[in-house]
DNA sequence: GCCCTCATGTAAATAGTTACATGATTCA
DNA sequence: TGAATCATGTAACTATTTACATGAGGGC
């Protein structure tokens, strides 16, 4: 079996929820993957194309009322067995998370401790932010969403980004003290 | 002031240790980055070549008995400036982490729950070989590294990758439980 | 002689973003 | 009429990896 890339796989995976269309994909990505996954109009267009090729989906325009025309892309069984093949083959590895904070803060005695405590309080707000975002979808996803076999899964998702962005603040608020006691010396 | 890539930042940082030249940049990437920043000489050997251009660092070639031609590469003051104003830079935004596991976990519906317990379980596995990877590195630098200005900061480094983890390994155990009483029902 | 490590580099392919171009509908 | 949202797409650029090419020196 041909091997796609992750983006291609991710596109498939959104195209056996109700969202169909190109425009569709990039919504459901900024709202529901937007924490894990990110991609562009730039991607997506140019992947759907591709899997029309391959067969792993159908096309069909839709026009509703009022709105402009929509190309809907609607998977095979083909594609279907794709993105199940995909999903029973184990990780790799793990993703080597590129970290610019880590980066920064691994050269950071070319700057004063002012700076650096700086640098980390920063990130610490955008850590508490995303939390806090976490939160909110964990909410709406309880609230409106019946118990259907993805909430579970959904929810999975969502525990891991609070579970690791908490680890991420409390190792902030760890660094702050001793960058406080170093300078205390 | 010029921008450059993260790529070129973390090379200048690394000019800053003993590691000269593009061959000892790829080791000390490999052993002291790797958790959190990861290079190919196919960009090293190319940014190096811009750092010159750009006069941020002078080569100059050294040789040593018994070994091959190696080309230094030293910081100029300009160089210096560019690496401490970088660091000076509040980060952007938290980058949005990629994560594969995620990405087949949200769209698990779509096979055996067993899979989705080998995929944790595999998943797990590496976590905690990763784990022990950490605490072998910090090891080392408490032991050989004397207790210089670096050390706290790549510490710190370490301490962000041994907190992530453990709630990453508290993720999988959590969400493997929750697959078990599912299977229960 | 052969393999391993040291050492430098390039070319091609892949991945991904940003900026641009276009045009319809809705609402103020 | 002008901005916002809906909708599709491409071109150019940037980033990054992989595969390849080359060659010296050391140890078996």
């Amino acid at each position: 079996m041909k091997n796609y890339n992750h983006t291609t796989y991710a596109i498939l995976g959104i195209l056996t929820t109700e969202c169909k269309s190109g425009y569709d994909i990039k919504q459901f990505m900024d709202q529901s993957l937007n924490h894990f996954w990110k991609i562009s109009y730039g991607q997506i267009y140019p992947s759907l194309k591709l899997i029309v090729q391959d067969e792993l989906a159908i096309v069909q325009s839709s026009s509703s009322e009022g709105k402009p025309d929509k190309n809907e892309y609607h998977l095979t069984s083909k594609g279907i067995e794709v993105l199940k093949n995909w999903l029973e083959q184990p990780i790799e590895q793990i993703p080597a998370q590129r970290n610019e904070i880590l980066l920064k803060l691994f050269f950071s005695r070319y700057q004063s401790s002012k700076s650096t405590v700086s640098l980390l309080e920063n990130y610490k707000q955008k850590l508490e932010d995303r939390y806090k975002t976490f939160i909110t979808i964990e909410q709406s996803i309880r609230n409106f969403k019946d118990t259907g076999e993805d909430t579970m899964y959904w929810l999975f998702t969502l525990d891991y980004g609070k579970r690791t962005t908490k680890a991420a603040i409390e190792w902030c608020e760890s660094s702050l003290e001793q960058l406080e006691m170093k300078k205390g010396e």
